[in-house]
RNA sequence: GGGGUCGUAGUCCAGCUUGGUUAAGAUUCUCCCUUGGGGUGGGAGAGACCGGGAGUUCGAAUCUCCCCGACCCCA
């Protein structure tokens, strides 16, 4: 029986995340500048798959792409008061070169509102103009004083930021909409689950009027924001001087829009909440080499045969690699496992003799048996079946970490137990939230459920006064 | 923000208490032989200015101080 190469996942995460990460070559944290990564190739073949995805379903719902500078006037930093105070320690500046200060104060992107809406204000002159819809791929910057970890939490982190500017706060309100869409889409492409919550008045980003977060629980049970969408109404377009043309000529100010799905985090999600006690585990979207054909001894007639199915393979449009190394199998074996190649097809002498292909699928480490003349189509069906696997394990996952509790008492014991989401009652009020948060070791107020209405009691479960939605709570990273 | 633990080949680590030969082992990498349907076995070789700096000393991986970095716990 083979032996499990990482440790289990579910009980100790942290170890099980920084072995798959070394073992897989994705982060590489030996760069020496803390909370910066070097992400090597294997990394990268997912998060630009998440980019491509993203930037798809962006592109297909009116926007375009864009791309501002990394640094910007600290002038601008100033122009919209909530926004600077919520960055303020967290913001990187560039004073300096080597050998003298620099003429003017610079500061580097956060997030890119203080750069982008002075440009908009120049760009945007009428009714005609809008809806202006436009996003950037791009590493932003934030001085995190946290412990920083791999992917979930940098001081460097790469993500996409749209910037949507509308005439009316009914379309600005839909677009919030769109953007739940856009996510949708692309995590069901990797086979993620997630939650979409509206953030509570006090836990909002800065500036922002409405905030959906994005949430995911990881194996430790804590949860990751890995995306949001902001609805900022004129917070910045009216600091920022931009206006527009009503069709009446009157001079009106837009209300806007911006989403930030994290791909940073998107792909630690992809690893973490698929990957099992052998490596990682790729639906075929994620996969660099999605296919792997690997002769058991590195013999002549193996070695031809295998280079044969693998050309069938790669005309059909797979990305698939012939492993033709000198390794044993069961070395070929626990590395592409390692890789989440999602499906490998053994050759030895009984299938050249036969004809009759052993293929294995990373979601079940299953073999089958396989005619060579059906192999396309088992391929084809392969693809489905594990993206729908690694679907259906996910949300069963996010699911089985929603909890309820109906009293105080059951509340604080469910913090102390199960982890995850846990359902309840909620007042709204900061103070109670704080409270919370002291009591149970760290369990914040993530908000309501965006999507659906849930109904919620007539008083907050913790603290009695009027219950006013029904919200959840978790550890957050 | 507060407290704690730890930095020795690419990786995991012994040595440190009690300073003193060439810093040991495993893994990894290269080559040879062997083996081959789940991490074969053997041999040869490569790889470490012991996190950085300063100090104590005839002599520092080992003792002292500062800095940097990592991990864990608590707010």
């Amino acid at each position: 029986m083979p032996k499990a190469t990482l440790p289990d996942k579910f009980k100790q995460f942290g170890e099980w995340y920084d072995q798959v990460s070394e073992k897989a070559e994705l982060a590489d944290v030996r760069y020496g500048v803390k909370g910066f990564v070097v992400y090597r190739p294997n990394l990268m073949h997912i998060v630009r798959e998440i980019y491509e995805t993203l930037e798809r379903h962006l592109i297909a719902d009116g926007h375009r792409a864009m791309l501002f500078p990394l640094l910007i006037s600290y002038k601008n930093l100033l122009v919209e008061k909530e926004h600077v105070k919520g960055f303020e320690k967290e913001v990187f500046f560039v004073e300096r070169s080597a050998t003298e200060a620099l003429d003017e104060r610079l500061f580097i992107r956060p997030t890119s509102e203080t750069a982008i809406y002075p440009m908009y204000a120049l760009w945007i002159r009428s009714y005609r103009d809008l809806p202006f819809k436009a996003f950037q791929s791009c590493a932003v910057y934030r001085y995190e004083t946290k412990a920083t970890r791999p992917l979930f939490r940098g001081r460097e982190f790469l993500w996409i930021e749209s910037h949507d500017v509308f005439s009316t706060r009914q379309e600005a309100e839909s677009q919030l909409l769109e953007d739940l869409e856009t996510t949708r889409k692309t995590f069901e492409e990797f086979a993620l689950p997630f939650l979409v919550i509206e953030r509570e008045p006090f836990d909002r980003f800065p500036g922002a009027e409405r905030t959906l977060a994005y949430d995911v629980p990881l194996p430790d049970k804590q949860v990751l924001q890995s995306a949001t969408t902001h609805l900022l109404g004129q917070r910045f377009t009216k600091p920022f001087g931009v206006t527009f043309l009503s069709p009446k000529g009157e001079k009106a100010i837009p209300e806007s829009t911006c989403f930030g799905p994290g791909v940073s985090r998107i792909a630690a999600l992809v690893v973490s909440v698929h990957g099992d006690e052998y490596g990682m585990v790729l639906p075929f979207k994620a996969a660099s080499v999605q296919v792997v054909v690997l002769p058991i001894r590195n013999e002549p007639a193996l070695v031809e045969y295998a280079r044969s199915v693998t050309e069938k393979i790669a005309k059909a449009g797979y990305r698939v690699k012939l492993d033709d190394g000198g390794e044993t199998a069961g070395e070929k074996f626990y590395h592409w496992e390692m890789l989440g190649t999602p499906v490998r097809v053994e050759i030895g002498p009984k299938e050249v003799e036969s004809k009759l292909l052993t293929v294995t699928r990373r979601d079940l480490r299953k073999r089958e048996s396989v005619p060579e003349d059906s192999l396309l189509p088992r391929l084809a069906s392969l693809e489905k079946e594990i993206l729908a696997e690694l679907s259906r394990r996910s949300w069963e996952w996010l699911n089985s970490n929603i909890h309820e509790a109906s009293t105080k008492d059951d509340l604080l014991a469910q913090t102390k137990g199960a982890g995850g989401f846990i359902k309840f009652t909620f007042c709204g009020r900061e103070v109670c939230g704080a409270d919370i948060k002291v009591k149970t070791g760290g369990y914040e107020v993530r908000g309501k459920r965006a999507d659906v209405e849930e109904p919620h009691a007539l008083t907050c479960t913790w603290c009695g006064e009027k219950g006013v939605e029904l919200a959840y709570l978790a550890k957050a990273y």
